[in-house]
DNA sequence: AACTAAAAGCTTGCATGCTATCAAATAGGA
DNA sequence: TCCTATTTGATAGCATGCAAGCTTTTAGTT
């Protein structure tokens, strides 16, 4: 079998270019593609818990914590204490960070209609409904 | 825009989920997901020049670099010289390289299988034309 | 032949992503 | 109340992935 027949295969080479993408339209803002996908939450639901965020975002709490060190660094987020959890931390928008969300919030849905222009509305929704059905079932 | 609805995250987590099938199928072997992709390519061609590799993996030299490093220290590939070109390796499988391999490319037509099962032969196919049209033209 | 441009592979530095593990805190049951 | 199980976020260690830069070698031009 070749390589290039191989699901596991078109779907990492598929991912890395809408990856690529997505890095290009957000690189103007210094922030990196999952960056940018943080912010985008935040801007839409400000304050929240760290393992919210993971399980929104479905990527580990270790992962995150390098991901919110990054962010942190730049100013763009702030952790804070949340006291009916002491386990807890809140990650909240910066002003700056607020600002840059509401940003990428823009640029992705431009972003997302670019991306998927060749393709019409029916197939994209064909395609999409295809990426939900296998990351779904399958994670 | 929600995150769940963004065509970026939904290629990445569609593609993670299929890197941690893939992965699993191959775990027995010690090998991971990527260093399994570069074991059933040279099955198919062996003792090929690492920027060939590079390229029909559609991978950098520097990730590259990295992957052969461990293939070689479990002894399941060899770095060659390249008697016509001294700036080139050949990478080559060693005898239980061969072995593994052979097996790979077992494991990856049933995997490629169970993992499409779900979608029928007629929408896989589709499928898989997206996610080449979305990989070849975007990157 | 000599010079320049390009290619091959390696190294460094960075950002994700994971698993496994840990301490602290919370929740729930006896 | 007390004990246990679970949850939360952080850490360490590993494997990809990239870009940028380097040395060596080859190719192409004059």
């Amino acid at each position: 079998m070749k390589v290039e027949d191989c699901i596991f295969f078109q779907l990492a080479k598929a991912s890395r270019a809408g990856s690529g993408f997505w890095a290009k339209k957000v690189k103007h803002l210094g922030v990196t593609a999952s960056q940018a996908m943080v912010l985008n939450f935040l801007g839409e639901e400000d304050c929240v818990p760290s393992h919210i965020l993971s399980r929104k975002l479905q990527i580990t709490s270790a992962t995150m914590t390098g991901i919110l060190d990054r962010l942190e660094k730049m100013d763009l987020i702030e952790r804070r204490p949340h006291h009916d959890d002491r386990r807890a931390i809140l990650v909240c928008l910066s002003s700056q960070g607020l600002t840059h969300a509401k940003e990428i919030n823009t640029i992705m849905i431009t972003a997302n209609d670019a991306f998927l222009s060749e393709l019409g509305p029916d197939q994209s929704q064909k395609f999409r409904e295809f990426l939900k059905h296998v990351w779904m079932e399958r994670s």
